[in-house]
DNA sequence: TCGAATTTTGACCAGTTGGAAAAATGTTAG
DNA sequence: CTAACATTTTTCCAACTGGTCAAAATTCGA
């Protein structure tokens, strides 16, 4: 039973009004080329944080734009006015996500040695899954749903940053300086476990009970990943 | 901004109207003490089943009844005459779901070694990763949107079962057969390495690029963490 | 300060949503 | 065969949804 053949209401629903959008155009701040007050930039950024809010809770279509509103503090026609339609709210969110998302395995640097580029970089990881969880979850729920609207960011930026990295993580490998093993695995292990703790927050507090909650945890994780990556990746011969 | 602020439709949108729901119930096959006839539990997995599929991919409040119904070829009234309401279809997901996601850390017998029964039990996740990928989607919802519907069954069921996992593993510790190690961050290592394949599919497929991709992948995956777990949870002085 | 541009509001709309009611259609035991 | 029961379909509804639009309120530049 392929997922296609769900209609979906996202896409169904749209074509049938038709919208005119950027039309007419004066007032709205969309209409391209105007430089964007500070004003503007600011309400964007109420509205946006409001809706890294609710959609990162509810996924796209479980959001609504008046409950962006309401957690926006303003009025649904107002958050109109300054993102035209649900959509490009979402996609604004994703596109910065993404970069953000990107930036610490961009960090990892080939003319480091394994170990200390690893465990920093699952440091970084960590620290962004305490310090922005909701834009965790966001990820995550748009991962969750297929990433219909994100893929070919998916396809392209993120898969030839991957395979990169994958290509240092090789080299060490050759090197002797790192157990040779599935360099694209090793990748998804580390964003698994280190992003558990942000979009599985509820299991883990439940699990882990009053006590080890405040913000503890992290430290916690962050100690036994280490051991586990650590140990777990040294390579045969020599130490690293 | 505590997530509770938020006024959520869920709940707001139901005490409006009244449900008299089980009042009449004459004809409902939910009139509790009715045995259930064979077509009756067809249907209902029928339904289940379709609802399986439209929750794991849009959440609880993305779905909709609509939707459901189609998928499970059926009317929208057709559906609600098994199934009084949305929220009862969910809760029966969830309550079946969990069992079987308890059920393969249940195995893990403090009998056994420690390094066998790990990997048979990262094993099993995997292949339910692999199998059932809709149900791990499904559980991975309800996490991210704080666990409302199932909160009391994990900080009960789950998190007992954890615990007692957890003095298993601390035991095995204890023996020198394993490496002293915080044992709820170990258990939720194997969560997130595993599920990940399931919840990330898109990712990584994405990342993995056409030719990897034929559930090669799942024993890629396999081999990879059966090597950083192995190595990774060696202890210092004898080895598993 | 004043007119123009920007921002906000209130009323509104068509389509969707969860669900109720009841009539219509099977199905089955006696 | 038929009455009692089970199932399905048709019709309907109020609330919610994403979004429009014109008018009102506010802000801003000269």
């Amino acid at each position: 039973m392929p997922p296609t053949k769900i209609n979906s209401p996202d896409a169904a629903a749209l074509p049938k009004r038709q919208h005119k959008a950027e039309a007419k155009a004066a007032a709205h701040p969309h209409a391209k080329a105007r430089p964007l007050t500070r004003i503007q930039r600011q309400k964007q950024d109420v509205i946006l944080e409001a809706a890294l809010e609710v959609f990162s809770t509810h996924g796209f279509r479980g959001a609504t734009i008046d409950q962006i509103a309401e957690v926006a503090g303003m009025s649904k026609p107002n958050l109109l006015y300054y993102f035209p339609r649900k959509e490009e709210i979402h996609r604004r969110l994703m596109v910065t996500l993404l970069a953000t998302w990107l930036a610490p395995l961009k960090e990892m640097d080939a003319a480091g040695d394994p170990f200390p580029e690893i465990r920093s970089y699952i440091r970084r990881k960590l620290e962004m899954a305490r310090d922005y969880p909701r834009e965790s979850r966001l990820f995550a729920n748009e991962m969750l749903q297929g990433a219909p609207r994100i893929i070919e960011m998916i396809e392209v930026d993120l898969k030839n940053l991957v395979d990169e990295k994958a290509k240092v993580l090789l080299g060490w490998m050759d090197e002797g300086k790192l157990a040779r093993t599935d360099p694209y695995h090793l990748i998804f292990s580390i964003w698994a476990t280190t992003q558990h703790y942000a979009d599985f927050d509820v299991q883990v507090r439940a699990v882990l009970g009053r006590g080890r909650n405040g913000e503890g945890r992290f430290e916690d994780a962050a100690r036994y990943l280490e051991q586990l990556f650590m140990h777990g990746l040294k390579p045969k011969a020599a130490g690293g």
